[in-house]
Order: structure tokens, then sequence, then C-alpha cells
DNA sequence: CCTTTAATTAAACACTGTTCAAAATAAAGT
DNA sequence: ACTTTATTTTGAACAGTGTTTAATTAAAGG
């Protein structure tokens, strides 16, 4: 059998990511499967696998339209945005708001891994690296006077920071009570370390390593 | 076939496990299968089926005896810190450390979700309500005057926290420049959250959220 | 129209976790 | 000591997985 000009190579593509994408709605990522997934849109599975070149490629395709799909949310809550660390808080508050309504999806973010021998694709270093610069950039407002590395320091540790409770509250692994949300615990976090991050370096070098 | 007297069923449970945290050193958990686990132990897979349950929950016996080695070492790393800052220090830069030497064994931790139909086991819960606690009497240390549910909140967040810089270290996601190791991004946000947070209720309630 | 090119797939392969009836043996009863 | 009972262990079968490949067929080029 040949050439189905039913779709164009791009335009499937998008139907199997869109598949993908849909089924995480409902369903975990464990549940899913390449020949499941060919059944969905259509076509055979080694047909999905020539297209994608594996079935991790075919995820990490899925994750990246996921990762656009995210950063597009934070560029546009932040339009209306222009204090600092108020745009901090919604970036954060955001990213949790994407974890909590796409958990399945959130998740294969970052528990699919790739096999070592291929290395992570150029794009989607770059991407990640956008947010770093959005954090970075927000830092420098809040304190001009901070050196390059601080920034680039402190927008790690607030990424890392907000990832592990988006994690664990995605998980359920927060045991935590009611009151204690992941906004409330976002909130906690930027204001206490932002809170003395600002004025940690105004007449001297970091204080403590 | 029947009753080889060569194990007892404890004894089983143990060499299996120990196979699977063996097996963790060198390898992923992808790369783990019930089968070939059955001949390392030489037993067949069903065998090792109806001793835990399932493979799910073979698993999860070795992610208990995880958890137990953790609570361990940080206890042992405890005795000799009295500072209660100091001690959040080593319980978070203990749990880095082990998470850097047994990445394998520490993601499966994580990335390992039973069925939604069976609830985590209690004795699973008890030993995280364990950790949770011990965070919580340093933070109560570090200021006498903060509320339970403060202290409460403060725990989650630390514990989030940490556990994102530790995954994001392990899974090779933070690209930074080499400076910026997840012991100095530990220290940072201990030094400014716990800086904050320590004088933040004095006079007065949680400033914000 | 015929040939070449390339997309698509069914079938086979080597795996996976799980089930279950049959087999093997240890323990209990006589 | 022998039989019976009970229980542990397993091989084989089952339904599923991702991947490879040879064969097929539709489209494009001459």
């Amino acid at each position: 059998m040949a050439r189905r000009k039913d779709h164009s190579p791009e335009e499937l593509k998008a139907l199997v990511i869109n598949a993908v994408l849909g089924f995480l709605q409902n369903e975990p990522a464990q549940k899913l499967s390449l020949r499941q997934l060919a059944k969905m849109v259509g076509y055979s599975p080694g047909t999905l696998i020539n297209l994608f070149g594996s079935y991790a490629h075919l995820i990490l395709a899925a994750n990246a339209a996921t990762l656009d799909l995210i950063a597009d949310k934070l560029d546009k809550a932040l339009v209306d945005t222009q204090d600092p660390q108020n745009q901090l808080s919604v970036i954060a508050l955001e990213y949790l708001n994407f974890a909590k309504q796409h958990p399945f999806q959130w998740q294969i973010l970052f528990e699919h891994h790739l096999a070592e021998e291929d290395e992570v694709p150029q794009w989607q270093l770059s991407r990640i690296d956008g947010l770093f610069t959005l954090i970075e950039k927000c830092l420098e407002q809040l304190n001009p006077h901070s050196q390059d590395n601080e920034r680039h320091k402190a927008s790690r540790v607030i990424w890392a920071a907000v990832h592990g409770i988006c994690m664990l509250e995605v998980d359920n692994k927060l045991f935590a009570q009611d009151s204690v949300t992941g906004e409330s615990m976002i909130n906690s976090l930027l204001s206490h370390y932002l809170g003395s991050w600002k004025t940690s370096n105004k007449h001297q070098g970091d204080e403590q390593q």
C-alpha cells in the first residue's frame, strides 16, 4: 500500500499530536500506546514510527507542543502586569494552573526520558532558555544592582521550587491541610524568597555561599 | 512444582528488593522488567507476582525500602547538629546527596504511579508524615512564636522546593552554569526563605496570604 | 503509458505483565 | 512408613507493547 493523499506529513503530525494531547486530558500517559494511537488517527503503527522516528520521539513532539502552549499562556498572562514581583507571581501561578488543568499532559513533560544515546534536541533547550530569560528579566527589575550570576542562580532556584510545588500538587503528595494550596505555597515562596533576595545585594555580595 | 525451601517468603522478598535496587544503581527503571528480575533471583515471574501481588506492588515495596533508607540517612546526619537552620540545611543537602548518588532509585520513587483504584498504603503515608514533622520541629525552634498552620505551610514549601531542586538536578534540566550547583541552590533557597520567614511572625500575622 | 519513486501497511519479532491449570513437594494424618 | 492433604511453584498461554521489513500501491516523471 502507498501514499494516501488524505494528509500531508505535517497534517498527519498535527493530527497525531492532537490525538495524544486529547487522550491525556482524560487518561494517564501509562495507558497511551502507539498502537491505539494509530487506530485513533486511522493509520498503521509503522506509519507513525517513520513519521516521528520512534514512539519516544513522537511523545517528544507532543511535549514540544505542550511547551509552546505553556509559553503562549505565560506571554498572554503577562501583558497587563508591570510590577516585576507580580510578574513572577503571574508566571508561577499560570504555570501551576496549567499543571492542575492538564495533569497528565504536564506529567509526561517531565517523566518522559529519552534514551541516553540521543541528546535533547536544540529547540527544546531554547524553549526552556526562554523561560529562564523571562524570570531573569523580572529579577533585574526587582534589583538592578544584582549581578548576572546572582540572577542566574535565583532564576533556577525559583523555577525549581515552583516546579516542585506543581509536581507535588499534581501528584497529591503534599499531604497538607485544605488551607494550604498550591497557590498559597507559591505566594509564600515568592514573598519570602524574593523579599530577602532583592535586598541582599544592595551593599555587598551574596551573604551565604 | 512446590515449596522450595531455599528461601522463606520474607527472605525472597528481601532478595527481590535488593535485586531491584542493585539494578537501579546502573540502569534506569525503564529497562527493568519483571521477567529479567525473576531470572536474577532464580524464580519464575509468577512466583514474584503472587509474592507481591503485581509488578506495580513489587516496585512499591522497593520504594518503601528506599524511603526507609533515606529516613535513616537523615537521622544519622542530624545527630551532631543543633542549630535548627543548620538542621534544615543538613536534611536538604543529605536528601540531595542521596538523589545524586542513586538517581534511578530516586527517580522511580516519584515516577512510579499506582493505578488510581488502589490507594497509597498507610505505611507509605506515615513515612512521609515523619519527614514533615521533622521539618516542622526545626521551624518551631527557628521561630517559637509561629503558629501551627504557618509551620505546616512552610514545611510543605521547603519540602517541595528542595524536591524540585533535586529533581531538576538529577534530570539535568537546570541548564545552569557550572558555579550553580544543587548545593548552592539549596543554600540560597534556605537562607533567603528562612531568613524572611523566621522574622515574619514576630508581631503580626502572615503578611501576604 | 510506462517506469520510477516513495508512502503505507500487514505480518513477524522479541519483548512485556498477568492468569491459570498442572505439577511437585512439604507437612499433616493415619 | 505411607497416604493424603495442602500449598508453593511453574510452564504455557494470552493479550498487549514498540519496532523492523518486505511487499504493495498510489502518485509523479519522462
